[in-house]
RNA sequence: GCACCCGUAGCUCAAUGGAUAGAGUACUUGGCUUCGAACCAAGGGGUUGGGGGUUCGAAUCCCUCCGGGUGCACCA
């Protein structure tokens, strides 16, 4: 994809062995340091607006690794089409319908909640977390638990008992609110939510004003029979012989609301491989309503995180949450940090960034769609090919940037007569040409290769002798790719929603 | 059984049909009185699951076999 900066044109590929001038590096460099605002955008989608739906957890129910995961990408996702140009809308979608909401509250009831509603949200939401759980092992050995809980289910669904619709109200608010902490820890803000019980009605309007032309009737149910259109897809009921709206179903009102209220040019969902055939059906249905739509609808999947030798459970002990994860990773922080001079509060925003910066790196380091192996005391690294490097080496060079302040030493883009090229100005200017590429295939791991190669190449130039050094003319120039690799970290971090500390 | 995804160094992963298939980790060794050692430098480690084909050129595209994951009618 060549490109233009400034009037020269950029190498493609094997760009290692390109012979590139002074005055290259020079204009690249001057490009950055003197507008960093614009480095890391393009204008690709100008003028476009991209709708990115991810994370979907369910009130009730533990946040678990996979939303960890959806959350990571969509994230990313949601800030390159940003860099690309277009606008972004970010929207969650969350289950607060279903069997398991009944599950959990069918053991709130038996369990009271006087003592755990005073409690803070995110601990109350690990409490219904647990109830969820419990209720499920129950639900699945005991045939009279199980018709008990199906009761509550239609409660919940025609809200006609005053103590469940209590316990659902309160239970849902804490759940949300919880979610809530974790979004702003992982740093992630919603335009949107979307609810499963205000799609039901939608799509069921919408798929019974089309039986007979997309849908039919099949043993009782209401059926899209996806196979007559395409030979790979199968068919799905929408409506089951009980009449009610199956999740297919409420996918279809969410994709129409979404069109309507925002109409986006471009609508990305994130969600686990599982989901993958079934959104397929999904869209090929509404595509035959809506054809204008069909283009615009992305489903971009992430695999399952699994775990080494076993090991399912957390440094405590409990099962592996998307939350503990990311507290143990910030106890290894802690621990590391232990010897430096910092407040608590210090600690406490370090930690955050580091940890969440670390499991975050592990996520977005690979390709989108496959699983990801995961044994926590190598997958949370902290070293070499990390998060945590990246953010490291950042902070490095700001740290020499604040020197060349002190020595009163101004960067300058001029290269010097004598200079020996590095591996560093060869890679900086494909920064643009890395986040396209990351677009156009739906792929933040790009930037995140990209990124560990160009602080790798960083760190070579920093080690390889003084930066800062008023006694020497080519402090300047150094100072000078110095500047234009923090600018061009601190964005692609950005893009990967990793928080840059100021220290660590 | 059918469909989709995957198989690359001991392990975890990269590689836009293009040059000697690269990183990290692990292992061995060297480097902090310096701008932050969560770092750097050096070393060994490969029949890209097997076999065929297309191409000037294949980890990448096609066929086949083997192995793994996921999905296939009233869950989400």
């Amino acid at each position: 994809m060549p490109k233009e900066i400034a009037g020269i044109e950029i190498a493609g590929p094997g760009f290692i062995n390109f012979k590139l001038s002074k005055e290259f590096f020079a204009t690249v460099t001057n490009a950055i340091t003197t507008n960093p605002e614009a480095w890391g955008t393009t204008t690709l989608l100008s003028g476009k607006k991209v709708m990115v739906e991810y994370t979907q957890p369910n009130p009730f129910k533990p946040f678990h690794i996979g939303h960890l995961m959806s959350n990571a990408i969509g994230e990313s996702l949601s800030r390159i089409v940003e860099a690309c140009g277009a606008k972004t809308v970010r929207a969650n979608y969350q289950g607060d319908v279903g069997p398991h909401v009944a599950k959990a509250i069918w053991m709130m009831r038996k369990k009271g909640i006087a003592e755990v509603q005073t409690l803070p949200a995110n601990l109350a939401a690990g409490w219904i977390g647990t109830c969820y759980s419990e209720a499920s092992t129950l639900y699945e050995e005991n045939p009279e638990i199980k018709a008990e809980i199906d009761a509550v289910n239609k409660q919940v669904y025609d809200r006609s008992n005053t103590e469940v619709n209590d316990l659902y109200d309160w239970g849902r608010k804490v759940s949300l609110e919880a979610f809530e902490g974790i979004y702003a820890t992982l740093g992630t803000r919603f335009d949107h939510y979307f609810f499963e019980s205000t799609m039901a009605p939608i799509g069921k309007e919408i798929v019974l004003a089309n039986i007979g032309k997309v849908f039919d009737e099949s043993n009782g149910a209401i059926v899209f029979q996806a196979q007559n259109y395409n030979p790979k897809l199968h068919t799905r009921v929408f409506i089951n012989s009980q009449g009610l709206p199956t999740y297919e179903t409420k996918e279809i009102g969410l994709t129409l609301t979404k069109f309507e209220k925002e109409n986006p040019d471009i609508s990305i969902v994130t969600t686990a491989i599982e989901q993958g055939e079934y959104m397929k059906v999904v869209q090929k249905a509404i595509s035959l309503m809506y054809p204008e739509y069909e283009s615009r609808m992305k489903h971009v999947t992430h695999g399952m995180m699994r775990f080494a030798s076993g090991k399912m459970s957390s440094r405590k002990g409990n099962v592996i949450t998307g939350e503990s994860l990311i507290t143990d990773a910030k106890e290894i922080v802690f621990e590391k940090m232990a010897e430096r001079d910092f407040t608590a509060q210090e600690r406490e925003e370090i930690a955050t960034a580091v940890g969440v910066s670390a499991v975050k790196y592990s996520i977005l380091r690979q390709a989108t769609g496959g699983d990801i192996l995961f044994d926590f005391e190598k997958s949370i690294s902290f070293e070499g090919d990390s998060g945590p490097y990246l953010q490291y080496t950042a902070i490095r060079a700001n740290a020499v940037l604040q020197k060349g302040i002190t020595e009163g030493i101004s960067p300058s883009s001029i290269v010097p007569d004598v200079w020996q090229e590095t591996n560093l100005e060869k890679y900086l200017y494909r920064f643009e040409e890395v986040i396209a590429h990351a677009y156009a295939e739906l792929q933040p791991h790009y930037i995140t290769t990209y990124l560990t190669e160009l602080a790798s190449y960083f760190n070579t130039f920093y080690s390889s002798g003084k930066i800062v050094d008023s006694t020497d003319p080519a402090s300047a120039y150094r100072l000078a790719l110095t500047q234009a690799f923090y600018f061009t970290m601190k964005r692609g971090l950005y893009l990967l929603g990793i928080a840059l500390p100021v220290k660590m």
